[in-house]
DNA sequence: CATGAATGAGAATTCATTCAT
DNA sequence: GATGAATGAATTCTCATTCAT
């Protein structure tokens, strides 16, 4: 009760600041994000930020791993829910439309993981593992390359999705990841 | 005459800044842009930045959109070059695999432009623009739908294949190409 | 004159910041000085010192090698000004006791130097050359071992009174330097 | 006993820690000393420092006074294993030659202190007695002011020859070092 | 006794921006 | 029109120091 509570120990302060920068750069961009603005995000001081991370690029490099990992998660559980080959289509169409974020600032945080990604060999470690980790999903309901189309298919029509005026319908999308998720029913035209 | 060369008229010094910012995002990423680094890359003063741009933001804008229009330009031209729905095919697995970036720089640039163009609704019109550019080149060879599915599979390939330490090979590719272009040659399972 | 003096109203504001920067080593030692005291002494922004110094590191390197230079000077002309050995031997004793020096801050400056020397190969060449040109201003009245032994001398009795609390008397250092300089008048005991 | 060894009683924990402290100056400068290097060099942790030095300023200077004596101790060792005037005058030229320093850093740390102790009374005491505690061992192989100027010579040559581009040899020294010895065993031509 | 956690203050440095020429 | 000089405002990061344990 008296002025000050210092070093009061908060229990996971660590993770509250990795949250609260994944929080900045949603909201203002990756080329925003400051410690004071992680720091102000998260409610600690300045040098609470600074204590935990020597230097700004650990600490995004960090966020974006718990990031990715999170969606990635995310990704497999809701593949490893389908029962049928019908489900797991379903799955897969509902990750384009958005089930796989957990969040409304997920999407936009992926895109910018993707640039941040792009030059930094840690994360490039991360992004290689969660498409293997897709792949393995998707496996686990379609032959290993018909599940390497579904993922890339997934990505394609997300991303578009994204940013475009006049999106594709989720009917459209179902149409889609069917032809693609049963091409072997069919005898190929040419081998 | 001899005395002072009164400041030749550097034909496209404004360009020259422009293509100097996306040199500088591709080496440091966008979180390390600066007008001194900008203009230390194009080989012009400082001051000469300023004048030409009044405003970082809008500089990155437009070289974002420049950058935009000449993959979208070049995404076109080849498909345009292609005669048959089969050379069509092969444009589009020729994209995934990166002929349609003139430079080493564009994939990772591209990722930089996503990841801007989400916060930048200038730039989303631009985005917007592209997608319906890439679709329209597709619908010349395929039937509309079709052609957005392939739209997404070019983008989620190759932003797989950027990152994959596995990636797709151009047959499998290819063969998944195939499935989704011709998916209407053979009668689907279920309507 | 004629040419243009463009935008620099403040002639030598260079070596304004380069004055100060001793200025406040001489008054709080090297290991207090920063650019904030250092551009509050010369009376300019904080930006202005950094603007004409990338890092205080060289500015400190500059600062000294001036340093070294001014007093390597001073020490010359005393030397020049002799015409005679004894002339000489007096200037000799006179640089001891202080003439040298052109302000009370010299001599704890000069310590500062020699700390700071040791760790810098620029500043290691200032002081080399410094030590040739006494040599060189000692050698035109001393044969060559004598002029290198005047100058340890110098040295050395310089820094002991500093630090001494009852330091070498001038008469005493004058007797010192009367052997030192006379020493081949008398043939040597042992060859 | 085999649960918890409760915190072995680390001998000279403070001693380690002046060491390090030293080592870090030589290393990195008096500038660039801290806690934290301290404590990282000396292998303890940061709390550690802090808890048997309240000041950092308290903690260098008792660093430096050991160094102090440790350097003049084995100065006086040097000469008081001297027998005749002839090894006394070869310990001097041993000490210029660097046989009074106990390890390479020591020439650099002696730099380090001049500059401290210009600032700081404590430690101008320290070299105030270093200074007698020379001369004394000095005057038991010479007269009083032979004393003293022997003693600058070494000042004087040791510092030169470790800035020095071309130092004075070893023979050069011990010549000059002779005629100072000797003054006394001829006439002076003026009294 | 000893130390890890925590933080406020201040350090160097970078930078967009302004302005006189 | 074009640019070097100049500066105020941030930014990252370091650190001494303080506590709770």
């Amino acid at each position: 009760m008296t002025q000050s509570t210092p070093a009061a120990p908060v229990p996971n302060r660590r993770d509250r600041i990795l949250d609260a920068a994944l929080d900045v750069v949603s909201e203002q961009g990756a080329i925003r994000v400051t410690y004071r603005k992680i720091a102000a995000a998260a409610g600690v001081p300045l040098g609470s930020v600074t204590y935990y991370f020597d230097d700004l690029h650990q600490l995004l490099t960090e966020a974006y791993t718990r990031l990715a990992e999170a969606v990635s998660q995310r990704y497999r559980d809701l593949l490893d829910a389908a029962r049928t080959s019908e489900e797991a289509q379903e799955a897969v169409v509902d990750i384009v439309c958005g089930e796989a974020w957990s969040s409304e600032r997920d999407p936009l945080l992926t895109y910018e993981l993707y640039a941040f990604a792009a030059r930094n060999p840690e994360l490039r470690t991360v992004m290689s593992n969660w498409l293997q980790s897709s792949r393995e999903a998707l496996a686990r309901h379609f032959d290993p390359l018909t599940a390497r189309a579904l993922d890339a298919l997934v990505e394609g029509f997300a991303l578009h999705n994204y940013f475009d005026a006049s999106p594709t319908s989720r009917a459209d999308i179902a149409a889609i990841v069917r032809t693609v998720a049963e091409r072997h029913k069919h005898p190929e035209p040419h081998p």
